[in-house]
RNA sequence: UGGGCGAUCGACUAAUGGUAGGUCAAGUGCCUUUGGAGCACUUUGUCCAGGUUCGAAUCCUGGUCGCCCAGCCA
């Protein structure tokens, strides 16, 4: 999919929110901790699934605050379990880390370090520090114990060493099934943190992996593989996210009985959003139940679905950033999502007009026949975007919500009697109206004010309301896919008794309006470039378009303060 | 109820012993050739109880509440 390409608005400098990750590195810095050494991060995701909003956060702490004292940042992806991770996913994730805007140092795999991290393991073994365990699954869960009683030793625990490397050799030469056995580290049965009752540090695995195809058969846990691996690349500061912090002291133990370099795992908070759902296992569950169409879908909180919704890298930065980072678990407002959004599309978004559902209006006094070229602006917020010259003729189309035959009170729009202006081109005063036989409007009949052209009048007359229109004789069709949000609920979890997050999906998160007619411009609209469709809202082109049809998205609607007006007179 | 982490307007986040400030949301007004944008103003907050101090959101003690952990997932 193609990326905006077009960048002569300036990206705004943006004013990041203090916060403590910033502070901690910079102590770090200011007493050397880590001699000369450069700053270095790494973004590591599981290439399991597509990057969601909540990744955006990780990145721009990751590459942001590294560019910030001058270091590095790596992207490298966490392998380590081949039955979840797809080269697809692999590919996705480098495209959505380029699109919002940031380039790695270098491009890891955890995979890359299996032969060290086997290497280590053995080293481990030597030393006492490991063993291969032959309980089943289930009977190691029995030994864990529990929150509030400390687990039992395995009976495998006190194996001599030349056993354990023998087996552990085996287990690696593929001479055991899946399940029979585990590499685990030595630690405490009675620590009160689980992480630390002798973690599994290795897997037997019959699966080909998307890299390593079927070299290994024996699979690091997350846990054996993070820290050497952030050790590896001299990692200073590993950032994750605060369900981690158990696990730290298993992080450094690794580290520290390995006697590598010493990076430090630091936790943050993990980001929230109201009526979105951030868990990849769930967002995979609605691509693959086809509740919405793939992972890109527009209605998709994923940066791939983000971007084909038409929201922009610098607007999911800016609201990132705008965050900060802390240690309290809290979640935002949507609202504060699309702010951002609307802030910057507004600075960069191409108008144009377009009526979604039609009303033909016909000016009685406008010779039939005749096309006048009114000048409009490009982009009003940005002089340097131009003009281009617009058709206007007796008949026009105007959307069908600005006109009432009854105008409720503060109802500005067009009504019988009433005078408005036409956006760019003249005032005119609706005068009556054709309805079809049910009763329905079909035509509005106006009058104009020539002497209103550009849309002012010389007398000095004032309007209260200002409408966009089309000529109908100069439009394209094309069809509007108005999206709204995924789910209904503020927090998509939230079910009654026995109920399903699915129950909380939002049956109209998808409307469709299959012929609207847009201005002749817009038929120049590129992929990835934002538009405004006056009075109505921010759009984009969709892929799906293609040159007999044009298929726009609604990436978000404009602030609507008379439906605001008419939503609490009806209330 | 073991361990870890946290608690500031409705939401997010500053204030690092010295005026509780900013953004979103909500509301009011101004302005406007987008009822958009912009501008101005307003409402609402330091979890509770003690203590230290001239002075506490900040430090101490004790509560309360919330989140996370018992995958051969990450």
């Amino acid at each position: 999919m193609a990326v905006h390409t077009d960048s002569h608005v300036e990206t705004p400098e943006i004013h990041s929110t203090p916060n403590f990750l910033r502070d901690m590195i910079a102590e770090d810095v200011r007493l050397k901790r880590y001699g000369n050494a450069v700053v270095q991060t790494r973004f590591p995701p599981e290439p399991n699934g597509y990057l969601h909003i909540g990744h955006a956060k990780a990145i721009c702490l990751d590459f942001g605050l590294a560019d910030e004292f001058g270091g590095k940042t790596n992207l490298r992806f966490d392998d380590t379990n081949p039955e979840k991770e797809e080269q697809e996913y692999v590919d996705s994730i480098q495209n959505d880390v380029r699109w919002l805007g940031f380039d790695w140092e270098r491009l890891c795999y955890a995979s890359d370090y299996f032969g060290q991290l086997y290497e280590w393991a053995i080293q481990l073994l030597r030393a006492g520090k490991a063993y291969v365990d032959d309980l089943s699954a289930d009977e190691i869960r029995q030994h864990r114990g529990t929150l509030t009683e400390p687990g039992r030793d395995s009976p495998y625990r006190n194996r001599a060493v030349e056993e354990n490397l023998d087996l552990f050799t085996r287990m690696k030469a593929g001479e055991f099934p899946d399940g029979s056995r585990v590499l685990r580290a030595k630690i405490d049965m009675a620590s009160p943190n689980i992480n630390m009752r002798d973690p599994i540090m290795y897997r037997i695995l019959h699966a080909e992996h998307h890299r390593t195809g079927n070299e290994w058969c024996i699979y690091p846990m997350y846990d054996y593989a993070h820290g050497q691996s952030d050790s590896i690349e001299n990692v200073t500061h590993s950032m994750c996210t605060l369900e981690f912090a158990d696990h730290r002291p298993l992080y450094r133990w690794f580290i520290e009985q390995l006697g590598i370099f010493p990076s430090q795992q630091i936790e943050f908070d993990r980001l929230n959003l109201t009526y979105t759902l951030l868990s990849k296992r769930k967002l995979l569950q609605l691509v693959q139940e086809g509740r919405v169409n793939g992972w890109d879908d527009p209605r998709m909180p994923t940066l791939s679905g983000f971007r084909r919704r038409g929201f922009t890298p610098e607007g999911i930065r800016s609201f990132v950033t705008s965050l900060g980072a802390t240690r309290t678990n809290g979640i935002i407002d949507f609202e504060m999502l699309e702010h951002l959004q609307r802030d910057d599309l507004n600075k960069r978004a191409t108008r144009g007009m377009a009526v979604l559902r039609p009303l033909k209006l016909v000016i009685d006094n406008f010779p039939e026949g005749q096309t006048e070229y009114v000048e409009v602006a490009n982009n009003p917020e940005d002089p340097a975007a131009g003009t281009r010259q617009v058709p206007f003729s007796r008949e026009l189309y105007i959307e069908r919500e600005d006109f009432r035959e009854v105008p409720p009170p503060k109802y500005y729009r067009l009504s019988p009697g009433k005078e408005v202006r036409l956006r760019n081109a003249y005032f005119v005063t609706a005068h009556s109206l054709v309805k079809d036989a049910v009763g329905s409007v079909v035509e509005v009949h106006c009058t104009y004010d020539p002497a209103s052209r550009g849309g002012n009048s010389p007398d000095g007359r004032k309007v209260k309301s200002t409408m966009h229109w089309v000529s109908a004789a100069h439009t394209i069709s094309a069809e509007v896919r108005l999206y709204d949000k995924l789910f209904s609920n503020p927090n998509p979890l939230h079910v009654p008794e026995g109920g399903s997050f699915l129950d909380n999906l939002n049956p109209n998160s998808l409307e469709v309006v299959s012929h609207a007619k847009l201005e002749l411009s817009l038929a120049e609209a590129k992929v990835g470039a934002p538009y405004q469709f006056e009075r109505v809202g921010y759009f984009c082109l969709d892929p799906d378009s293609t040159a007999e049809k044009l298929v726009f998205n609604r990436t978000l609607a404009l602030k609507d303060t008379w439906a605001r007006i008419e939503k609490k007179a009806g209330a």
